[in-house]
DNA sequence: TGTGAAGTGGGAAAAAGTGGGTAGATTTGG
DNA sequence: CCAAATCTACCCACTTTTTCCCACTTCACA
């Protein structure tokens, strides 16, 4: 599973190199085929290994398509994804269009959740960390899914 | 279990030698295969054996992750979880981004907490520490969890 | 004071990151 | 429909970083 967050730089090609400790996962996982879309709620990009998405596709598959909130998440999630593949050098390409939506400009921060990634620019990363940060601090009583958790 | 305070300095290479009373039990525990990431509340990193740390991201595996207060946590800990190893001199690298984060230079304090242990900058500790042992003398009530120990 | 273990420092080899050039494909305009 | 230009993808080479390993110093205990 993916861990841990990855400070790289976008080249002058828009390219992005996978962290080397990712590569060897990923040709074994899906050949490095990969999908990228946006994030529901913040201006971030998912990136999903194919079998991962898969499982997300056969969800939305399932939902009931007239409802407003699933085609929200169709048009959001399966209108933006977009397939990208590993080169030999375990680099891919980050869509044009992508990448405007997560303003990711040169310094961006790949972060690993398990299942899947999430790449963000790296000032709205350390943005939304101090945020959460501050979040943890300024908590009072716990809700309640978390009540129980011993970490 | 792991108890006790280190004080222990980084080398020029970022590297912190680990205590040699824990190897022999870490070699045991995960073949000396570690997780560090940071703390929710102070800043401090947790350095957990792997299996503990598998404990935790079952956790939060199972938790709802568009609950925000999840998906927080998510971001926090396994986004900033990296795995670390040690070396044949039961060293191992702090990784840049976690060293920044606990502001650690090169005196520090490895802290023993039973299933893991707590990295401090020297400073950090010292002023925690020594708050906290001001907030047990002026404390009066104690809190409901706290009333049946016995120490 | 000697011996062994632990802590510290540094060098060399390997790997990862970075950049750029070229060939092929695709698109656009004539 | 053909040709030119642009864009994309692949490949190679260089630079930097990381990791591994060895050796020296220091400390503790006998």
């Amino acid at each position: 599973m993916f861990r841990g967050t990855s400070a790289i730089n976008l080249d002058a090609k828009g390219r992005l190199a996978m962290p080397a400790r990712y590569r060897d996962r990923l040709v074994e996982l899906c050949a490095g085929q990969l999908v990228a879309t946006i994030a529901l709620e913040e201006r971030c990009l998912w990136i999903y290994p194919m079998p991962a998405w898969e499982a997300v596709e056969a969800q939305l598959r399932k939902a009931p398509n007239l409802n407003p909130a699933v085609k929200r998440l169709n048009r959001l999630l399966i209108g933006n994804a977009n397939e990208i593949e590993l080169d030999n050098s375990g680099r891919f390409v980050v869509p044009p269009l992508l990448r405007e939506h997560a303003g990711l400009d040169k310094k961006v921060m790949l972060v690993g959740q398990l299942d899947k990634f999430e790449l963000w620019s790296e000032d709205a990363w350390e943005a939304t960390t101090s945020s959460y940060l501050d979040q943890q601090q300024s908590l009072g009583e716990l809700p309640d899914v978390l009540q129980t958790l011993s970490l």
